[in-house]
DNA sequence: TTGTATGCGTTATCAG
DNA sequence: CTGATAACGCATACAA
C-alpha cells in the first residue's frame, strides 16, 4: 500500500500539496494537481481513513448498532440507514450487540475514539452514565428507541402508542372482544408504549382483561410458546395482538397447528411491518412502522450533529406515524 | 476522552510504562502496575484502537462483508462468526455490500488500511486484480464462496454439489420424477455447483429435462414469480428443488395459492437450512449447511493468518458436508 | 524496571 | 501557490 509520501515523492512535491488535492482545500495550480492525480492513480493510492481519523478528520463512516441481527426488523432498518448514508457518501459499519451489554460496550470502546463520525443505536441497554460518557467524548449519537425519553439525546420518534391503538381498534372493529396481547420485554420503552396503547384502548372499550397479557421477548419461538400457553389458559380468546411481527409469525404457527382457524376463530395482528409477514400463509396483518423513513431520519439527524453545513433536505423531526396494513389474518367475510 | 498521556501524567510515569501495562509486555513492578491501573480506571481510560491500528498494532477487530443482509442466511452466518470471534476477544464489524460492487470496494478502501485485522467475505464480486491488491496489502482474508476455486485465497469449503445430490436423490426417493430446479445466479460458484449436482443426479436417473431449470436470484419474490411461470409452462412437475431456502418459501407460497397440494402434488426442498423454513406451514425440507461450523472455521482460518501463535483448537480445514433435513414438504404418506 | 525518542499516515499551521 | 513541521494516540527499539 502506498502512502501519501510515496505519491509526493513520485510527483516531486510535498505531502502537504498532495493532501491539498485530496481534500480540495487551498490553492493549487492546475498543472500540479493534474500531475498529482496521475501519480495517485498510478500508485493506486487511497488515503488511510485510520490515519485520517487520528488526525482529527472525518472518516465518512458511521456505525449502526443493532440488538439482534436475526430479527428481520433490524436488517430492514439497516438497509434504510445504509441507503441513505450511502447517498451522502457515507459508509455504514454494522455492529450486532446480541442483546448483550458487554458486546455493546465493546463496540463503543472501539468506535468512540474516532473510528467513526457518529453512531446510531437501534435499541440499547446503556445507562445514563454510559451515554453521557459517549456524549462527553464528542461522539454524535442518535437513538431509535428512546422516543421522548429525554431531550438530551437525539432520537427519531415513532408513535408506538398510537400504533397499538390502531391495532386494537382494528381487532375490535372486526368483532373481536377477548383480545390477548403478547408484549415485548417491558423494560424497552417501545414495547411498553405499545402495551399502554393496547391496555388503554381495551379499557375504553370495556373489555380489558389483565389475564390476557403475556410478556414475550420478540422472538418467534416465544410467539409459539406463549400462544400455546395462552390457548390453554384462556377460553374464548378471539384476537391476538403481538408486539412485533416475529412473534406474530410464531403465534400463527401455533394457531394453525392447534387447528384454530385464522381469522375465523382467532384474528391476529403484529407490529413492525417486516416483509416476512407476507411470506407466510395466511398473510399477517400488521402495524407497519415507516422503516425506511426511520432510517433516513436517523441518518439526517446524525449528519446534522456531525456538521451543520451539509445541505440536507429540510429536517422534519416530526413524530413518525405507523400504518395499519390489513391482510388475511384479520379479514373476516 | 483521556489519552495514554493523561494516565501517565496522573500516575507520574512515562507513556511507555503505561503502554506496557496495557499490553502486558516487558517488565513492570507490581506497584507501578497497580498504580497505573488505578489511574486508568479513574480516568475511564481505554486505548484508541485507531491510534493503535496506525501504530501497527492489532486492533482485535475483523470485518465480515455480506452481500445481502435481508437474506436471513447471512445474518445467521454473521452470528456464527461473531460468536466465535467474540470468544477470542475479537469484535466483528459487519458490512452489507448489497450485491453492489461499488459498495464492496468502498468497504475495502476503508478496511484495507489497518482498520481491521482481517476480512471475511461471504460471497464477493471481486476481480482477481482486486483480490491481489488486498492480499498484497498484507490484509488477511478468508472467503466463504470461492470453494476450491483457488489455492491462493483461504476459504472454507462446503460441498454444495453433494448437497444438491442429496436433495434430488431425496425427491426421487419419495417418488418424484419431473423435478424442477430454481437455481441461483449462475455466476456464483456455489449456485453453479448446486446446479451441477441437480443436473448430474437427474441425468443418472434418466429424468433430466432442461426445460425444468430456471435461473433465480435467491430472493423470495423470485421464488414466487418463477414458480408461477414454472407451473404455467410445464405439465406434471411433481417436485421442486430451489437453490436456497428463501426461494423455497416463495415457491411454497405460490404453490399454496395456486391450490397445489404440498407435498402430495408437488414436493419442495430448499437449500441452506435457515430457521425461516420452520416458520411457515407446512415446514420446508432443506439441505442444511453447517452454518455455525462455517462461521467458526472462517474465523479460525482468519486468526491463523493474522497470527500463528493463537492456540486454536486443531484446525481441520476439511470440506464441510451438508445434511438433509426432511420436513413436511417432502413427507408423503 | 522505567524513560526517551521515533514512526505510523494525515491534516493543519505557518512560513516561504 | 507550495513546503516544512507539529500534532493526533499509541507502540517500541534503545538507553538509562
Amino acid at each position: 500500500m502506498s502512502t501519501i509520501r510515496d505519491v509526493a515523492k513520485l510527483a516531486g512535491v510535498s505531502v502537504a500539496t498532495v493532501s491539498r488535492v485530496i481534500n480540495q482545500k487551498g490553492y493549487i495550480s492546475k498543472d500540479t494537481e493534474k500531475k498529482i492525480k496521475a501519480c495517485m492513480a498510478k500508485l493506486q493510492y487511497s488515503p488511510s481513513s485510520v490515519a485520517r481519523g487520528l488526525a482529527g478528520k472525518k472518516t465518512d463512516t458511521i456505525a449502526l448498532l443493532i440488538p439482534d441481527i436475526t430479527n428481520p426488523f433490524f436488517p430492514e432498518i439497516a438497509r434504510a440507514v445504509e441507503d441513505t448514508a450511502s447517498s451522502y457518501g457515507i459508509t455504514t459499519l454494522l455492529g450486532n450487540c446480541d442483546e448483550n451489554g458487554v458486546k455493546e460496550l465493546r463496540y463503543l470502546d472501539i468506535l468512540k475514539k474516532r473510528y467513526v463520525d457518529g453512531i446510531i443505536f437501534a435499541e440499547h441497554g446503556l445507562t445514563w452514565n454510559e451515554i453521557h460518557g459517549i456524549l462527553g467524548s464528542g461522539m454524535p449519537i442518535v437513538s431509535l428507541d428512546r422516543a421522548a425519553l429525554s431531550e438530551e439525546v437525539s432520537s427519531v420518534r415513532v408513535n408506538h402508542y398510537q400504533g397499538a391503538v390502531l391495532a386494537v381498534e382494528h381487532l375490535l372493529s372486526i368483532g373481536c372482544r377477548r383480545i390477548a396481547h403478547i408484549s415485548g420485554p417491558n423494560h424497552l420503552i417501545t414495547s411498553a408504549n405499545r402495551n399502554r396503547g393496547y391496555t388503554d384502548t381495551l379499557r375504553n372499550a370495556g373489555c380489558f382483561d389483565p389475564d390476557l397479557v403475556y410478556e414475550g421477548d420478540f422472538s418467534m419461538e416465544c410467539g409459539m410458546r406463549v400462544t400455546e400457553q395462552l390457548l390453554k389458559e384462556n377460553e374464548g380468546v378471539d384476537g391476538i395482538f403481538t408486539s412485533n411481527d416475529l412473534m406474530a409469525v410464531g403465534a400463527l404457527k401455533t394457531l394453525i397447528r392447534s387447528g384454530v382457524k385464522v381469522p375465523e376463530d382467532v384474528a391476529l395482528i403484529g407490529f413492525d411491518g417486516i416483509s416476512m409477514t407476507q411470506m407466510v400463509e395466511p398473510e399477517i396483518s400488521t402495524i407497519a412502522q415507516p422503516i425506511y423513513e426511520i432510517g433516513k431520519q436517523a441518518v439526517f439527524q446524525l449528519i446534522h450533529q456531525i456538521e451543520d453545513r451539509h445541505e440536507l433536505p429540510e429536517m422534519t423531526p416530526r413524530v413518525l406515524e405507523t400504518k395499519l396494513i390489513q391482510r388475511a389474518t384479520t379479514t373476516r367475510f
